[in-house]
DNA sequence: GTCTATATCTCGATAGAC
DNA sequence: GTCTATCGAGATATAGAC
């Protein structure tokens, strides 16, 4: 039996040949998964050759679990941050989704990596959300979840089930970064101006959260 | 230049091994993406000899292809018979939520595969979309953002921009076909009875379209 | 139409010079 | 630490018997 720590490595991103392999590799696994991503390509991207990513992450599989744990904590603590505030659930609500659609609007890479991770059984990702569980500190989604929960029984919010409001944020967050290329597709105008595009989207969002769309 | 037919080929699913063959890609692309998914793989799934699947589909390329184009234009279709009904538009939008997630627990692998075709750039959906548009029968997408853009102006609904309530829609719909993996392990209840949490799941979405959260 | 066998190429990974 | 060269496994695709 392997200890978790062996699983998912822990490390500083010293050296710049790392940091500019692991955001190759983010930038190749992101757009095609885990097995359809080439060592080559990666090199390419980096600038690098072939062997340096050996010598650096040893395999292609310990090199996808690096980028992915990393990436998944770093978006973990920053949640963790803005839920954890204190204030009315709908402020905290509408901070989040600001925040939420910035980070992903900067680093696009990142929702793109977890969805490939999720459409093949999210194994990397299941494990690390298990270890937060045991380790007590409770991971990112979960404070979310207890959130929720709390604004329910203090009436701030409508009974919601939190796992749903959970899926519908995240949905409707983080569906556009996903769909981009075919909703610019249908809609010429999101590419003109992404960052006005962006804020629309932030209000609309809110907007829907908070009151629907029904006149 | 080739013509359109030739890239996106039609076809009846006639023989019974051609129908095993395309729903084995469906399953295996929807999981692994264009480049990561594997020949072997499909004709396992399919049970039939990996020559079978150059007899009747070519190449790789070809496959994916067609298998990609069925599956949306029907897709395209089913949305299209259900938007184009009459009535005011939150009933239509309720059924289509309904018959979106009803569609998509029944095939699952649609979803994802849309998925990763769009965190690839999505240049076989793109094209599919021209030529929807080239030849005046407005695809699926466009019969929605036309309803919506109508129903603002009768003032059945508050001003929304179309494209912005389409993604949350999708997000909202779709996003928890996406992340399944995650959602079980967050909330171990929804693998419980899976068609009772989606029956939540529809009246949840509805209500948040509707209005909102907010007590 | 369906299979086996195989050609050809590409991938991940390593050896070894510098 | 960084490169070139290469090995061996596994990938797509085809040839050809039945």
């Amino acid at each position: 039996m392997t200890p978790p720590s062996d699983l998912i490595p822990s490390f500083d991103l010293a050296s710049e040949t790392e940091k500019a392999i692991f955001q190759a590799a983010l930038e190749v696994f992101s757009r095609k998964g885990k097995d359809g991503a080439r060592m080559q390509e990666i090199a390419d991207q980096a600038g690098i050759n072939k062997a340096m990513l050996h010598y650096y992450f040893r395999s292609k599989d310990l090199l996808y679990t690096s980028v992915f744990a990393h990436v998944m904590s770093s978006f973990f603590s920053k949640l963790e941050s803005v839920m954890a505030k204190p204030g009315p659930f709908l402020d905290r609500l509408e901070e989040m989704v600001g925040v939420y659609i910035d980070m992903h609007a900067a680093q696009p890479e990142v929702a793109r990596l977890w969805v490939q991770e999720n459409l093949n059984g999210a194994p990397v990702a299941r494990q690390i959300l298990q270890q937060g569980l045991q380790t007590g500190a409770g991971p990112g989604p979960h404070i979310l979840l207890e959130r929720v929960r709390k604004a329910v029984d203090d009436g701030e919010l409508q009974p919601v089930e939190p796992i749903q409001l959970m899926i519908s944020i995240l949905g409707m967050t983080v569906m556009f970064f996903i769909s981009q290329p075919t909703m610019t597709a249908l809609d010429p105008a999101i590419s003109a101006d992404t960052a006005a595009f962006l804020n629309r989207r932030k209000q609309h969002i809110i907007q829907v959260l908070r009151h629907g769309i029904s006149q």
